[in-house]
DNA sequence: TAATTACCTAGTGATTTGGTTGGAAATAGA
DNA sequence: TCTATTTCCAACCAAATCACTAGGTAATTA
């Protein structure tokens, strides 16, 4: 998995269009204005999101962005794999040349624990996110997904 | 927060240490050949993990690293943020000149996800890693953590 | 026709990645 | 004490990535 600033931008562009665009279609330059985040670098981003169907443009006057499907459809994950690129975890090719089993046995731990930060991220969708902060226009602490076991270690 | 290769490497690292580590000190020329890591990059991820006594070096014929303290008290988001710099989030410095609300907006909602995301790699040790592995020697899908109510979406 | 907008391609400086080279300091064993 | 081993440390490097700029073309509206 891979979690940068580019998914970063990503995840904000598409919240942007998620919280703006009930009434219409969002332009770039609009987002690129909220966001600060320059116009073409948006527009490469969009290439990518528009690829997986994650948005959908209209174009001429009065055009701009719609999200593909609905903000409870599309997945932090969905957003940053569209962008990042989804690197494939090294897990040694199968079985092959794995010296020692020490090597597979990392490995095979790694893609355990990338599998469970990507499942993670694949149960917040946009919507959720949205809500979360409708709710909590003046309260506090909402919990954001099913997910909130935390507490024991801090940073 | 920042998931890159870098982290992965030092994860696949560190478990290697948590699991070759039970007996004596592991060296890096170990660890570089169990999993594929040139030994001077471990080296400075090594440098790193040892400046938040995340491990203990030891030098000298027979020497090299040490756990810098259980497997229990060591998550995954030390690691990562010790190799990684964990990089602080543009939440605006503030209030200060975030044109519209919008900007601020969807800030709040990446902070909140982003502290999310830690949370869940803070509720991870190495030690989790470890039991799960070997509770799940013939069985399978052994929960990794506490949390564990993923479902709904998929890739 | 003109303005607006998405869409596309190429390039660019800065940073990061992952690695190499060449050491120095500490320590164990001969 | 000498030597091998190992951590430690600094500088440097090619390749990739990041975030952005520049300069368009295609579709749509008024």
């Amino acid at each position: 998995m891979r979690l940068s600033t580019k998914g970063r931008y990503a995840v904000t562009a598409m919240l942007d269009l998620a919280l703006n665009g009930k009434t219409g279609p969002v332009t770039l330059a609009e987002i690129s204005e909220n966001q600060g985040i320059s116009l073409s670098y948006l527009e490469q981003l969009f290439a990518a999101l528009r690829s997986k169907d994650l948005v959908r443009g209209v174009r001429g006057p009065g055009g701009g962005y719609y999200l593909g499907k609905s903000s409870d459809e599309i997945s932090i994950a969905n957003i940053i794999c569209a962008v990042d690129e989804w690197v494939e975890f090294t897990r040694c090719g199968g079985r092959q040349n794995c010296s020692g089993g020490a090597r597979c046995l990392t490995h095979t731990l790694w893609d355990d624990l990338s599998a469970e930060i990507f499942n993670f991220l694949a149960d917040i969708s946009l919507g959720d996110l949205v809500r979360r902060n409708l709710a909590n226009r003046n309260g506090r602490d909402t919990s954001l997904s099913a997910v909130s076991t935390s507490s024991s270690q801090a940073a």
